[in-house]
RNA sequence: UUUUUAGACUCGACGU
């Protein structure tokens, strides 16, 4: 059991959970009995794969064998349901746990909390502060580190100054994490100013700064349009203090598809390839979906086939990118036959999907089919957000049917949602 | 005198 465990282990790691989950059903099960380890590393490979309801599946496996779950378990598989976005039933997990008499630490409050964070709940996570500490669990830095971000990220940045006052006050220090998490928090919120002045304050500090707080800087220069600076940035900060890496280069790239400037972004792909950097999903999907944004499909296919020569997996945004370029030509035929196909490749159409089809069918006035995604949609679980929503009533409008719109935004309106 | 199986925090891409 030891050593299947320790390979487990290993596998999960490297990120070939599947691979693991395969040795633990096929010759791990046959020869020994698996233990609360086996199953730990094994929640862990499906919770980071972002496979939760396979987690889930296993914790149940797990107790029907009267294995009994403790704090780590419950921890793994609580994170893997906050980072997919489920707090609630996190929490609900969470609930469970404390019931079955495990005792809670700071890492599951911590994590529960970010969760919670994440999901702009931020009252959630400021009531389950104070239940960790009448809970007897101290916050450590990691939990006020976690908090400032969701401060931020509800942009709530005064807020989180004041807390990270609170913490020197407390004696917890903060740390680089602390300060990043607080600058990309004053970017977000458009304080510029702040921002700026914050990375010159960190700059002069003891703390060394490090590649993620040039990223910060770099991408928050690239979010407020200013793609001249974040370029002179880049070319004055790095190799002096860090050297570039994979996200350095993919938000100057997607900042230059962005700005109209698809043929330098194919430029500083040469360059970071040639500066020994590998561009991977994310950075060739950003230039396909810039080439597809000008119509300029056969280079597309050429990142494309470049990308998937470099070992790269196409993934549900390189899929949705795709989708948009031919509906934007009105090849929207061609579109519906590539959704078929990356369902049969396992990517699951989301959202975002459905929208863009559903728009390219409205834009060739084919209203009625569009209707008829939409209930695909809904009969597979998903639920129509505000955009689909406007895309529909956008596309009635456009045919004249206006009753049949307001109906529409009516039905909508009755789902709570608010019409912008 | 010290380490050998598990958990939490910050940066990038897609639809109106």
């Amino acid at each position: 059991t030891f050593c299947y465990n320790c390979l487990l282990e290993v596998l999960v790691k490297a990120g070939r959970h599947r691979q693991g989950y395969r040795i633990y059903c096929e010759e791990m099960l046959a020869t020994c009995e698996p233990d609360v380890y086996t199953y730990a590393a094994l929640l862990r490979g499906f919770c980071r794969a972002r496979e939760v309801d396979e987690a889930c599946r296993l914790f149940d496996e797990m107790k029907a064998r009267n294995l009994v779950p403790n704090v780590y378990l419950c921890s793994i598989l609580i994170d893997g349901l906050c980072k997919t976005k489920k707090s609630n039933e996190a929490l609900r997990v969470f609930r469970d746990m404390q019931k079955s008499g495990i005792l809670a630490d700071t890492v599951i409050y911590t994590s529960l909390l970010s969760g919670f964070g994440r999901e702009k709940k931020l009252n959630e996570a400021l009531e389950l502060l104070e239940e960790m500490i009448e809970d007897g669990c101290q916050p450590n830095l990691v939990t006020y580190n976690s908090l400032i971000d969701g401060l931020c990220k509800d942009n709530q940045t005064d807020r989180a100054r004041e807390l990270l006052e609170k913490m020197k006050r407390e004696k917890c220090m903060p740390t680089l994490v602390t300060y990043n998490t607080m600058l990309d928090g004053l970017f977000r919120a458009g304080k510029m100013d702040d921002a700026i002045a914050l990375f010159e304050e960190m700059l002069s500090m003891e703390i060394a700064v490090d590649v993620v707080t040039f990223n910060i800087v770099i991408s928050g220069l690239c979010r407020a349009g200013k793609i001249e600076a974040a370029l002179s940035s880049f070319h004055r900060l790095m190799g002096k203090h860090c050297q570039p890496n994979v996200i350095t280069y993919s938000v100057l790239i997607d900042g230059l598809c962005k700005s109209n400037r698809v043929n330098q972004a194919l430029k500083l792909l040469a360059s970071m390839k040639e500066a020994g950097c590998a561009p991977d999903v994310v950075t060739y999907t950003m230039l396909v979906d810039g080439l597809c944004k000008e119509s300029r499909v056969a280079k597309a296919a050429d990142v494309l086939r470049e990308m998937l020569d470099s070992g790269c997996v196409p993934n549900l945004v390189t899929y949705n990118s795709l989708l948009h370029g031919l509906c934007k030509m009105k090849r929207v035929t061609e579109a519906l036959n590539l959704m078929r196909q990356m369902s049969d490749k396992g990517v699951k159409p989301n959202v975002i999907t459905y929208g863009t089809l559903i728009d390219g069918l409205c834009k060739i006035g084919q209203v009625e089919e569009a209707y008829k995604l939409l209930g695909e949609l809904v009969e597979k679980g998903g639920t129509p957000d505000l955009v689909i929503y406007n895309i529909l009533i956008n596309g009635l409008c456009k045919q004249d049917k206006v009753d049949d719109s307001i109906r529409l935004l009516g039905k909508m309106i009755e789902t709570g949602l608010k019409p912008d």
